[in-house]
DNA sequence: TTGAAAGCGCTAACAC
DNA sequence: GTGTTAGCGCTTTCAA
């Protein structure tokens, strides 16, 4: 059997209590006893159960991330830096992919509830209002992370997806592209992202056509497709904004079954700014967060409600760069050609 | 505050122990006792506790994970699949990165500990044998996945890597190439694939040579360095085996970079058939294993272990298949330039 | 068919 | 400085 702290405090001589006050570092305790105590758990290979701990009201140092989707490499990498700056603080990282499905939203959201996280980090995706407004109403310590839902009052850090369409466009414009085609997917920051395209566009008195808007589940195949249908278009883009990589990457995937040389014949620029875009060729212009600095704010700030020593809520929002690489180039005119 | 089962006790009349009945489905109760708890637990939106009943020797239905890197794509499939088939069983999983790091391993097996998961499936590599000795003394439910120790008794689910290795070989032989490189990484099964590289060459007279087996981190920008050192060799390889995707894939642009053409100057072949197959160019011939059900077999045999139906350890070996694409190609030979 | 009592491993008051 | 006591929410004898 795994040693307790009763087994510590009767191979010490003492109580309990003092091996409690040891673990914690709480109330006084003599160092001579405190190093005999501290001896006996290394000897003992003495863990504490966070379970117990958790029982008395402590934290379980457990939170629960909701994403969408580990395969779309964006996500992986949320995870990942936020998993690496939660364990350094100490916690530990329960994860579910939802796929976008509402039912399993709220399935997960009950099952970390049972454990006992002490709070939740929902990335990106979530489509489960009811249970975004459970967790408001009973003030449980949670964060969205490059996802916003503006009529709720939630935390959340993201990413300034209005700045980031706007800048794609207003670059792709200054290239002297006029014809700009989008494939977006069914979420909140593609739809900032399409407003910021929009915007500028708007901005330069360019008329926007819903012709030129192609939805798309993210996945490469889908993308291919749904990009496919776009290109066959009547008036075909001489560029398109992919409202995240994957997106953008089935964009040029398409466009090269149809032989369109990029840059030449088509501009694409992505958004997110994964690995994938310099693995493509040619690599792929993308629209770049500090995902890093991102992941650490949305930690701290979920970490401050549960130690309750910030109850002030807030909107983080970090502005995006454009990295501009091989897919983007000014427009190939008809009569250039 | 959240009810407990003494709150659904004392608002139906009865007892904790009959609720505690009722929601384990133990003992009998009488229909209309069990109907009544039933419909107060909906009305206040009961969630039992798993620490409590942890606490008093029952599954905490959390298993951890320990993977090296979710950046790469076979990881984030792994973890994938096994969080799906995990939670249609009712297990929710703790994850982390050990980014390869002895240390972290051990950090997290204890973090996870402490935490009281049921049981850990380590993945891919885990270089801490005194942290995987431990376990196994204690008898503590563990399986590893897409690795092996042929030294230690623990269970695993594996790709015979060897046999992997050992049909790329073949194919390349089979297409002429007689110089063959390989990009491998510090793996248990890279160490395998190039064991089945060797054999092949064996079977076939093919001398072998340390030169052209190159060792990289599995990133692609330094396997695009040694890739670019094995291209840079005096008698430079026609062929490449990448021991995993991200090492082909960086040997592909290794190879752009130095106006090497691909397939037709030089074949390349990686390991794990993961999405970026698809999306370089030319697409990337690769080996695949079929990993759902993998993911599937870890699970159910780690299951078993924790609920102690199976004492038997085994390893699972599934057999991988070549998915040939677009980069491995005939020998381009000297003579036919 | 139901319930009282004990206890899982830990911590927090409060006493000494 | 240290110990006693009670109790977190649950399950499990065992008795009624």
């Amino acid at each position: 059997m795994k040693p307790t702290i009763y087994d510590i405090a009767r191979e010490a001589g003492v109580s309990a209590t003092t091996v409690s006050k040891v673990i914690n570092n709480k109330g006084r305790i003599s160092e001579k006893t405190k190093a005999k105590i501290m001896k006996i758990m290394e000897d003992l290979h003495y863990q504490p159960n966070v379970l117990a701990s958790a029982m008395k009201g402590k934290n379980t140092f457990t939170i629960g991330i909701i994403i969408p989707d580990m395969n779309n490499p964006v996500y992986s990498e949320y995870l990942k830096l936020i998993e690496a700056y939660g364990r350094e603080l100490g916690f530990s990282i329960l994860i579910c992919n939802t796929n976008n499905d509402p039912e399993k939203e709220e399935e997960q959201v009950t099952l970390f509830r049972q454990r006992q996280v002490d709070g939740f980090i929902i990335a990106s995706k979530f489509k489960n209002d009811e249970v975004l407004k459970e967790l408001i109403n009973e003030n449980f310590p949670l964060v969205l992370f490059a996802l916003e839902r503006p009529e709720l009052s939630i935390d959340c850090v993201t990413i300034d997806d209005f700045l980031g369409g706007y800048k794609v466009t207003e670059y792709l414009l200054s290239l002297g592209h006029r014809q700009i085609g989008v494939m977006t997917e069914d979420a909140v920051s593609s739809l900032e992202r399409v407003k910021g395209y929009k915007q500028a566009l708007s901005n330069a008195d360019i008329e926007y056509s819903e012709k030129l808007i192609y939805q798309s589940e993210t996945t490469i195949e889908r993308a291919v497709e749904q990009a496919g249908k776009l290109l066959d278009n009547q008036d075909r883009p001489t560029a398109i904004f992919g409202c995240n990589d994957v997106l953008a990457v089935g964009t040029i995937m398409a466009a090269k079954q149809r032989g369109i040389k990029i840059p030449n014949e088509l501009s694409v620029i992505g958004f997110d700014n994964t690995f994938m875009c310099k693995i493509v060729e040619p690599q792929l212009s993308s629209v770049a967060a500090p995902l890093g600095e991102m992941g650490r704010k949305a930690m701290d700030l979920l970490i401050s409600k549960i130690d309750k020593t910030n109850k002030l809520k807030q909107r983080i929002k970090m502005l995006p760069d454009l990295v501009i690489r091989e897919t983007t180039a000014r427009v190939y005119g008809k009569d250039g050609q």
